[in-house]
Order: C-alpha cells, then sequence, then structure tokens
DNA sequence: GTGAAAGCGCTAACAA
DNA sequence: TTGTTAGCGCTTTCAC
C-alpha cells in the first residue's frame, strides 16, 4: 500500500494541497467546516506527513543531535534521559552519535550536522579534544550548540556544567580530614577543562590543608581498564603509595577496587576511595563508595531546555552563558568505616 | 554564509547538477577529468549535500530508529554501543526514543515511523506492552523491523535474544544447588515473552529438581524502586520467606541488598541472590554478585547487523527469524560465601 | 559523456 | 476563504 499525501487528500476532497495544509495546521485563513472534513479524511486514511518533505522545505528539522563520548556510563544514561524527556515533550528527534572519546569521530560528526540535518547540538567534548575549528565550522552556519558537562571554554555559546572545582577541592579536603596524607587523582585527559578544573580543586586543597606535603600526584588514565588496572598495580604497589585516591570518572572506579583486592590494600582502611559517580550501586559496593554525585539528569535537561529556547527565537543565536548545576559528596563506606 | 548546493557547484563549473550528481556519486557516465574538477570544487568549497533533499526523492533515509524502554539500564546502554558501532560503519544515523516503559509511547513512537523517517527499526517492547497493531502498522508499510532481547512473539520478523528459559533454569538450579529451598523470582511483566520464558525456567527447574516443595513464588516489580522496596521488605519479613532470590532485571539488585541490609539478612548466609545483569560493578558489590550475564553488545549489533542485511537487499523484508545469544552465569560472593 | 526536465511531498507567497 | 504557483535540493529518466 502506498502512503497517504497531501495530494491525495486534496484530490479526495477537491481541495488544494496549500488548503489542506493550512487546515492540518489548523490555520485560521480555513474555514471550520473545511478543517474538519479535512481532519475528519486524514485521520481515516492515517495521514501521516512526509517526515522531510517539511524539513526540506521550512529548512528546519526538528530533530537535535546528541554528542557523547560513551554511553555505557551512568552519567550520559542519565543525562540522556533527562535530554530525552525534553526533546519529547517538545516534540523533537534525538539523533545520537558515540564519539568513543576520538576527536577524528566528533570531526566528521560535526561536519555532517552542517546541512540541514539538525537544528541544534548538544555534545560531551572527548577527553582528545583539544582544536575547536569543527565547532567553529558549526557555528558558522548558524546552528545552536549547547556543551555539557565536558564544555569547550573557549567557545562563545551555552554551557552547563557542574561544580567541578569545588566539587573536587571538597573531596580532597574530605580524604584530608578523613586522615588521607598522600592524596592522588586519576583523571583521563589533560585537555578537558572539566579535567583541568578538577585538578585544579585537588590541587588548591592539597595546597590549602596539607602545606607541607609531597607534591600532587596526578595520574593519567586511559580507554582500557586492564592497563588501567596495571598502572594502578604499580602505583599501589609502592613504598609510598597514596593513602586516599580520588576518580575524576566513574568507570575507574572498578579498576581501584579490585587493585586494592588483588595487594590486599583494604578500603578504607589502607586507602580510602571517592568517585565522581552516578553510579546507582554506589551504596551496595564493598564497601560502599563515597561519591561526587553529579545531577546529570538535570544537567541534560537543562542543556535541551536552553537548545529549545534558543530554537524557539528567530535569530537562534546562544550567548555565552554559563550554568552551573552543583553536585554533591555523599560520605560511604570507602571513606569512612561503616558509614 | 549560505550553504552550498549542487547547482551552484554546477554553475560553478558550467555543468548541470546532474553531472554534478553523477560526479559526486563516482558514476560511470562521467569523465575521469570531470569527476576530478567536480570533486576538487566540492571539497573546496566544503559542499555537504542537503541531508533531507536526497531522502525525499529516494525515499530513503539512511536512518535507523532505536526504541527502548529506557536507557539508564547497562543492558541497554550497552546494546546502544553494539547498534551504534555497526550504524556508524555503515554510514546510518540512529534516532532514539524511550518508551519509559509505557505502551501509549511506543505507540506513538512507531507511527512516526510511518512516513519516511527511518529506513528501518531496532526495538525492545515495553513492560505493558500487550497488543500489537502498531507493530504491524508498521510492517504494512514495509519497513524492517528487528526485535532486540523484548521481542514479539506472535510477529513475523527477526528477533535477537538470549537463552532466557535456560538462563534462567540455570539460575535456579544454581540456586538449589546452593542449599536453597523457597526461591522467589523478582519479574517486571506478565505479557513480555521474555519474562515468561525466564518465570518458565524458573519454575521448570524447581519442578525438577525440588519436586516436593511449596509452588512457585512470583513478585510481579514496577517502576518505582520505593515501592519495590517496601514490596521486598513485606516479603523477606515473613517467617517462610524466601532463601534465594532472581532477580529478572537489573535495576532490581539495589532493592534486595539494600532491603536485605535493613532486615539484617546476610547475603548469601541467609538469602542467596541472583540477577540478571549487566552491570559493571558486579564484581565489587558487597557481597560481590552472582549474575546472568548477558551478551549485550553482541545483541545490539546482532539485531543491527539483521536489520542491514534486510536494508541492504531490494525488497527489505524480514523472515521470521531467530538468533540465540547465550548468557553466562558468572557465580560470584551473592550465592557462594567467598566466591 | 552531458544536459534538460520532471518530480519526491510539502510550504509559503501571492492571486483570486 | 481557497487556489495557483514556485520552489526547497536532490536524483533519475531520457534526450542529445
Amino acid at each position: 500500500m502506498d502512503n497517504i499525501t497531501l495530494k491525495m487528500l486534496a484530490k479526495e476532497l477537491n481541495l488544494s494541497t496549500a488548503a489542506i495544509s493550512k487546515a492540518l495546521r489548523d490555520s485560521h485563513e480555513i474555514s471550520f467546516e473545511t478543517k474538519r472534513r479535512v481532519q475528519e479524511l486524514a485521520t481515516r486514511l492515517n495521514y501521516i506527513p512526509n517526515a522531510y518533505a517539511g524539513s526540506l522545505r521550512r529548512k528546519k528539522s526538528k530533530t537535535i543531535a546528541v554528542v557523547l563520548p560513551e554511553v555505557a556510563d551512568s552519567f550520559f544514561s542519565l543525562a540522556i534521559n533527562g535530554i530525552e524527556a525534553v526533546a519529547e515533550e517538545k516534540g523533537y528527534h534525538v539523533l545520537i552519535y558515540l564519539t568513543h572519546e576520538h576527536f577524528d569521530r566528533e570531526q566528521a560528526i560535526l561536519k555532517n550536522f552542517q546541512n540541514g540535518r539538525v537544528d541544534g547540538v548538544l555534545m560531551s567534548l572527548t577527553a582528545e579534544t583539544d582544536s575547536y575549528q569543527h565547532i567553529c565550522d558549526l557555528s558558522s552556519k548558524q546552528i545552536p550548540l549547547v556543551f555539557f558537562d565536558r564544555i569547550c571554554e573557549v567557545k562563545d555559546t551555552a554551557k552547563i556544567t557542574t561544580n567541578d572545582f569545588e566539587s573536587s577541592y571538597l573531596a580532597t579536603k574530605h580524604l584530608i580530614d578523613c586522615g588521607c596524607r598522600r592524596v592522588a587523582i586519576l583523571s583521563i585527559s589533560n585537555h578537558l577543562s572539566i579535567s583541568n578544573k578538577r585538578l585544579e580543586g585537588y590541587e588548591q586543597a592539597l595546597k590549602a590543608h596539607l602545606p607541607d606535603q609531597p607534591p600532587v600526584n596526578v595520574v593519567f588514565c586511559g580507554n582500557d581498564p586492564d592497563t588501567n588496572s596495571l598502572f594502578l598495580k604499580k602505583i599501589m604497589g609502592e613504598e609510598e603509595r597514596p593513602d586516599g585516591i580520588i576518580a575524576t570518572v566513574e568507570k575507574l572506579t572498578t579498576s581501584i577496587y579490585l587493585t586494592c583486592k588483588e595487594l590486599a590494600l583494604s578500603i578504607p582502611e589502607d586507602v580510602k576511595v571517592v568517585s565522581f559517580s552516578n553510579n546507582s550501586s554506589a551504596p551496595i559496593l564493598n564497601p560502599s563508595l563515597t561519591t561526587i554525585t553529579q545531577p546529570a539528569f538535570e544537567m541534560g535537561r537543562a542543556a535541551a531546555n536552553t537548545l529549545f529556547k534558543a530554537l524557539e527565537k528567530k535569530n537562534g543565536i546562544l550567548m555565552n552563558e554559563n550554568l552551573v548545576i552543583p553536585s554533591e559528596l555523599i560520605v560511604r563506606g570507602s571513606t569512612v568505616a561503616g558509614a
């Protein structure tokens, strides 16, 4: 069976396609009676407008893109939920693209957005991204872009973040308060502003609360859990091993726990751990995990809302704008025994 | 700056749009020299074809839809990864839709696919879905549909599942082997074939290995963790409470663990637990969690591959076809102390 | 090997 | 209030 088109409805009712089009969009130019007849036939024949004919004509696709490093991560999963909630409410479609932390993927994906495929973009940078031409190219096509979490600081647009500096400071101070004297931090990038902020928070806290201690201990981790575990085993096997660890990304937690187990280091007695994590099983880990819990759903929702605000205006240009939604330190057993 | 179109390239090179179009698609009708000139100009001007003009003309969108109950679940996150890996390789775009387990959402979403928006659909049913007209409507428009995980048994199309019956049987037998005599199973639906299969496996295992025991104990849970916990607290507080629990979905694990803690029931001494779960933190839970781990990534990949196989044929009709990728029982501390 | 022209299904000026 | 017309940017016969 062939699809119903406007033309077919028009022929059936002896009207022009224009009249049908207007009637279906409830235009005031069309008489009530005509609207009713059109509506009736459309529902009876189950008319569904062609998805792309209108997009082509109006140069609007009612579609947004979400560009993420990965999705097997509680933060991004929750963020997608927040984004989808808003998109569905606004009647928009959501294209999803995963960079797997590869800069060249990110470039290729954005390039694809330059010709009408999407009305706007929500994105979180890869850990590799350290140049921004592809982002400027997109902006030059007037396609609004909202960053969330892993933002691009130098680009003038809307950015949704959490209080990374403060959270990291707080996490570090918490470890120091719990008695740690050799705190290490695990990072995944030295380009991402979010990583840098977390490192700064850590460094400032060390400086403020442990003035005469040895310098900072930043460990850069990668994408592969096995390599990370190997790294960790080496570090945790040393004489002067850390007695406190901050994981700046959720997925490093498993490596830390397993490495400690393997080395017979007890958490929190020998090492205390706090992770930036939205993993809902944090309370039932062994021991339960002290987390910096980010407002992932809210950040996704806020990013989408900001984007739609721009899309609903005529000139959809986004001002430089920073929305910061705070994270929360939740103290559990990995830093305080029995908590 | 305005977007580059075929027409502009044509004017620039004193060629017709037809020639440009063919040249860019490397048609044999076009001379090598012309192709070279066209290519050169296109890359120099950074020509990117309009996303929807071609879709409209060719009635192919190079886009697929993924319809999921939710995404904050390791299984679906991993499945998305598998799907995206294939889609990216094939040059397809991926629209994502979440039903949040609501049947009416599912209907509305599928309806939207009836007019060219997508070339094919991958989907996992909601827990509510118990009628299939919306699916038949989609099929009547010749849009290929592949089910994965939560399949629709009555519909003739490709279906990717894991061995739910056997896995559940195995999980139940494992609990019995570990000494459990009152095994309960937590389910989320009495419509889904996947749930029914898991219940059957459980029932058969009980029948086979505990012939003279009290009847099955099936607990239906919902979407809200608090309600579920309340439910569980009641059940686990009873005299004849279960000494073994099977969670047929990952998210119920947290409720189980927390309820046991609250009631001072020790896992695995008082209650043994096995969950259908892909949560990567299973090994570091307290105690580590015995899981039926599903091949989530592989299922997503297989579903996508099956769909693309249909899309690449002329008549893209999918035969009734069942691909079963086995799950794995991974025994850990929640059923065997110290494992 | 290249071009002219029709048209995918819809919308938006502009007429009537 | 309704119709006519001219595209949106591209592909695809069919001429030449």
